[in-house]
DNA sequence: CAGCCATATTAAAACGTTACAAATCGCTTT
DNA sequence: AAAGCGATTTGTAACGTTTTAATATGGCTG
């Protein structure tokens, strides 16, 4: 009756292969695990049997029995704008984990101070196999409390703590490098940078990288400290439009998000300054979305799809007990500008 | 020894709380499931026990008796560019799911002839309870699917199925209906509209909303056919580069996305067509970027965290055993322009 | 040919939960 | 006083898997 009878029988447990081949269901269960002390050509039969009923295992009896959950989950952060981030991100994750059997639960992370209770739920509750996330602080608890209970995690972003963990990281401190030199080569005397909160380990980075090439360049330079790029955008807004009012203003500004970049360029052309003429914007570029951006402006670019990748590559290799120390990446600044994109258009 | 012994001892089952308050394993359970069979007062006692030795169902013994995953898969798609979509959209279904006991895994669904595969793969391996996507089709083969196999869904977009289903739908037409009003309004004379592709369903009535209002306004129009809105950037720029070269250019366009109107504005700048001036774009809006972008455009919201909270909501409910047919919702074009986000600069 | 060992297979228990059927108890009814 | 009843409670089996320990089957050694 039914178009499809595969959807009629029940689902093929080991018992079923059990019974089709004459093997016991633990001979299976081994025989399908490849376990050397099961005949070869016993294996072989089962394997294809197993195959010709469509036996897949059952996720939820493996995990009561094993205690082990093929999940993964991402702590992702619901408070700030992101642009292309979490899709860029979310996409390399998914295919670092194509085929493994793994899949990836999402669950919030709310900055804050309670950033610990969903690593401390899923720990509790065995919900994962290993954890993913984003924003990682110089003694970051999360970090802490991981590595304290042995469970294995990969976090975009390095901390300071002496014992290694597995992180992959974009080299921020070069991108700040590679900007203000972009800066001075177009002339730039005065450059600003609205910094990410300084907890993060990233920002300390981007500060060194920023004051030390400004610096050795001999050029005026600023930080911003009223306000981060997790301010409310009204007030960096306001921050940008009352620096600009006072002597002095900046004529070059290092960006390190897309979504800053934009909120600068906005405040900029409401002053009458146009990004290329009376100033320079260098951002962070994570999407493709900047190549439409008109003023251009010069970008630097950040592969997250990649970076997520990696990670989640990382985080598999981490679980099979691959101790942390070599589980460490640095993606270099990727190739300036748009012409990287859309390389005939440049020709 | 360790600094906190609740991670030292084996996490308390069903067996523990019996053990702890002299009951059967059975009872605990049914007191726990609050079953009116158990008296109220050993409902009570075993609660309190639970709750005293932080009891938490196990999930996979749980799933693996009852069949159930306490688990929502939401389809990503991972072909096209998306600015806030992906961020907005799966924050939204996260506050829907909060305190559900659900989680979120999230599975790529490439565009294509195969949408259909990561559908049966979930439904054969009882791999989730209910499932979310986007990017409905007018007849569309997942949803026929899921209806014909009864398994929950709520989709993103509506089709033209005659059996009701769970959608929820962003009002595309009046968006439209709006955009061109709104162009009108300023004075334009000659609107055009790259359209999505022709297979959604929101593509029929984005065109419909767009073709009618002109029409009855008896004002120019016409609706690009050399690509859509998911053709690669490149060549949506060079169909407009064209367009624009040709006689009697439009002078107001209507963007259906953010992306699409990024690079609606770009090809526009490169030509010397300065928005609000020489011509007008309105574009729906997802995030908040869209404030910071000069020249300011016209802009209708569409709120996407709104939208994946209701679709999770409703997934709630239909994995319930309510009928499909009470839910669906359609979120009318949100307010106009920047002003709402942003309520204060303007007064 | 008894005894031993390696190889190949299997029975049975366990993971933590739910649900069916059966058992216990204190009372009312005949 | 026996039977019956409603209200609670409980023993047991089952979900599908992995793993420990045990069993069967040979061939080989002494």
């Amino acid at each position: 009756m039914s178009p499809d009878p595969r959807f009629d029988q029940p689902r093929p447990t080991l018992r079923t292969v059990a019974e089709l081949t004459g093997y016991a269901v633990a001979t299976v269960s081994r025989a399908l695990a490849d376990d050397p002390k099961i005949a070869k050509s016993t294996r072989k039969k089962i394997a294809d049997a197993a195959r010709k009923v469509g036996y897949v295992p059952d996720r939820a009896a493996r995990r009561l029995r094993t205690g082990r959950t093929q999940v993964v989950t991402l702590l992702l952060n619901t408070d700030h704008e992101f642009l292309g981030f979490t899709h860029e991100f979310l996409t390399g994750i998914t295919q670092g984990l194509r085929g493994t059997g793994y899949s990836v639960t999402v669950v919030p992370d709310s900055l804050g101070p309670d950033r610990l209770s969903p690593v401390r739920t899923i720990l509790r509750n065995r919900l994962a196999d290993g954890l993913l996330f984003t924003r990682t602080e110089s003694f970051d608890p999360r970090v802490r409390l991981l590595m304290e209970e042995g469970f294995p995690f990969v976090c975009h972003g390095r901390t300071e703590f002496a014992q290694p963990h597995a992180w992959v990281d974009y080299d921020n401190e070069a991108f700040a490098r590679v900007a203000v030199d972009r800066l001075i080569q177009r002339g730039r005397k005065r450059i600003l940078l609205i910094p990410p909160a300084e907890d993060f380990t990233f920002a300390q980075h981007i500060r060194y990288g920023f004051v030390s090439a400004a610096r050795a360049a001999g050029i005026d330079h600023e930080v911003v400290s009223s306000v981060n790029i997790d301010s409310p955008g009204a007030e960096i807004a306001e921050a940008l439009r009352a620096r600009l009012a006072r002597p002095d203003p900046p004529d070059g500004y290092v960006c390190v998000g897309e979504a800053i970049a934009l909120a600068t360029m906005g405040v900029l052309a409401d002053a009458g300054v146009v990004p290329g003429i009376a100033a320079d914007v260098v951002a962070k570029r994570a999407s493709p979305i900047f190549d439409n951006i008109r003023p251009r402006i010069e970008t630097v670019f950040e592969d997250l799809r990649a970076t997520g990748q990696t990670m989640a590559e990382m985080l598999l290799r981490n679980m099979d007990g691959e101790p942390a120390g070599g589980l460490q990446h640095l993606f270099p600044p990727g190739p300036a500008s748009w012409q990287a994109s859309d390389a005939t258009v440049s020709a």
